[in-house]
DNA sequence: ATAAGTGCAAATCGTTTGCACACTT
DNA sequence: AAGTGTGCAAACGATTTGCACTTAT
């Protein structure tokens, strides 16, 4: 269940020099003990759950501090704003690649070589831009659409 | 520049037995001229330098029915709400690469060949998919919020 | 002790909605 | 004439911010 200790997150604070503060602490708590993604409303509530009133203000503050350090991966999910998950990938280029059926939503990740990566390092150089992360999405029609 | 001919849209709307008004027009006119994904408040500035003057909750609606005829695509790009592009083009592998910058949301197209086109057939070959279209997307700091 | 961090409420941003009025058909 | 579509302002949900107060260092 969790993918990052809570206790390497607390030292990295604390070695950056952030208070450890009972928000951070319960914030991150709820984070390790969730693979899902969640909303800062859903962690509000759990924290709730838990008899732990800490304020929305706080927690996105949280997130947004553990954003910074590299260890929060977010995403949209179209609607209900954004959701944030513990990652510990340091490993600065990250990447997604999928395969999605246009008809039945149907959707493969795509492992294996990535073939951006050369891409991403010509980019960087021409743009100016420091690349953190790209997504590459197929979307088709699977064979069992096709059938039909 | 222009993908969809205004006037077939115009044509379809008014087909399907919508009205034909002010603020249709100038909507569908202002995403016509633009390659690039608009937010309703660019379409709404982008009409106001026009000297036109349509209520941004119209522009939302005009977008939403476009979205419903199919003629919309629609992309969320992180910052600063959803954007939106005419798309008819209802068949052929269809791509879109971007370069979008994950703390200001400033999106650049990124233009010429497309480094992709054989990864797809690949693809097609070994998974079985008919695929249709691609996106790829480059998410990074770009040089000017580099700076601060 | 002192600065960093918190809670709260107000502010903001993108989007939606209710309603009276205007315009297409 | 009839009813669809509009503008406006208020409502909304997610996120941010200002400010006085609390707490970790």
């Amino acid at each position: 269940m969790t993918f990052v200790k809570p206790d390497d997150i607390i030292q990295l604070i604390q070695e950056r020099g952030y208070r450890l503060t009972t928000a951070r602490k319960k914030v991150i708590g709820i984070l390790a003990n969730h693979s899902e993604f969640l909303g800062a409303y859903d962690i509000h509530h759990l924290l709730e759950q838990e008899n732990t009133r800490i304020g929305v203000a706080s927690i996105y503050r949280v997130l947004d501090l553990l954003k910074s350090l590299g260890l929060l991966k977010s995403e949209e999910f179209g609607v209900g704003g954004e959701k944030y998950r513990l990652d510990n990938e340091h490993s600065h280029h990250h990447h997604s690649h999928q395969l999605i059926c246009s008809q039945c939503g149907h959707t493969e990740e795509l492992l294996g070589e990535c073939p951006i990566s050369h891409i991403a390092d010509k980019l960087e150089r021409d743009s100016g831009y420091q690349i953190e992360e790209h997504w590459l999405r197929f979307f088709g029609v699977c064979p069992l659409c096709r059938e039909q």
